[in-house]
DNA sequence: GCGACAG
DNA sequence: ATCTTGTCGC
């Protein structure tokens, strides 16, 4: 992604341009590996630190780490957040030595006004399997979600579902599941129940925001 | 015009 | 995302 967009006008015309390719279809249902990525910024906003971490899906131990530094590639603007994170991203997953089966995004994927959110963004320009977990809404409404872990909800906007509201621990706060490239939601909803064991969020996530995270500070 | 609004 | 103390609960 050579001319990065400098615009919303611009960012939206690519966005329209790439939910073109995201391809939608089963997904690895037992992947060897799981990468979770994630950004940490600094208080003034000025420098960030992007970081993928691989972990074996089968014990959840790591098997590969990246992180790098950077500078934000675009101000935040709400539906236009990957442009922020993605190259930092791209250049923290080029310095893995372990491909990652499947990408696990801090954030939405097709549970986005265009249906295009940071993890449908990443699934189409690495071509591999990815979806998103986010901790707050960008779309969507929901019923409420049974209490007990698993439990979820479908997440619908403008009347068609676009991802689930799931349940990842009894009694605590629910997260946003949604699709991003090459992969089902059924899967994805299966995958993060088995990464979040103890959290509510998956390991992937915790694993990569406390790398970003120490690396800034 | 008034809210909502991934991280 | 980040700025921030204490506090309630297991």
């Amino acid at each position: 992604m050579q001319p990065w967009p400098r615009t919303e006008e611009e960012a939206r015309a690519v966005q329209d341009l790439l939910r073109a390719q995201v391809v939608a279809e089963p997904g690895p249902a037992s992947p060897a590996t799981v990468a979770g990525l994630d950004v940490a910024y600094s208080a003034d906003d000025d420098r960030l630190a992007a970081a993928v971490v691989v972990l074996d899906a089968a014990d959840l131990t790591v098997r590969d780490t990246a992180v790098v530094r950077g500078k934000p590639a675009f101000p935040y603007v709400p539906g236009l957040f990957a442009f922020r994170e993605v190259p930092a991203l791209l250049d923290a997953l080029g310095k893995l030595t372990v491909r990652p089966e499947v990408l696990i995004c801090d954030g939405h994927g097709l549970a986005h006004p265009r249906r295009f959110g940071l993890a449908a963004h990443l699934g189409v320009l690495t071509g591999l399997p990815s979806f998103g977990v986010g901790k707050t809404r960008l779309v969507g409404e929901w019923a409420p979600v049974g209490e007990t872990r698993g439990s979820r909800s479908a997440l619908v906007d403008g009347g068609e579902p676009v991802g689930a509201v799931l349940r990842t621990q009894t009694g605590v706060k629910p997260v946003f599941v949604s699709v991003g490239h090459r992969i089902d939601l059924d899967t994805a909803c299966a995958l993060t129940l088995r990464l979040a064991p103890r959290y509510r969020l998956p390991e992937t996530t915790r694993a990569a925001d406390r790398v970003c995270r120490d690396l800034l500070g």
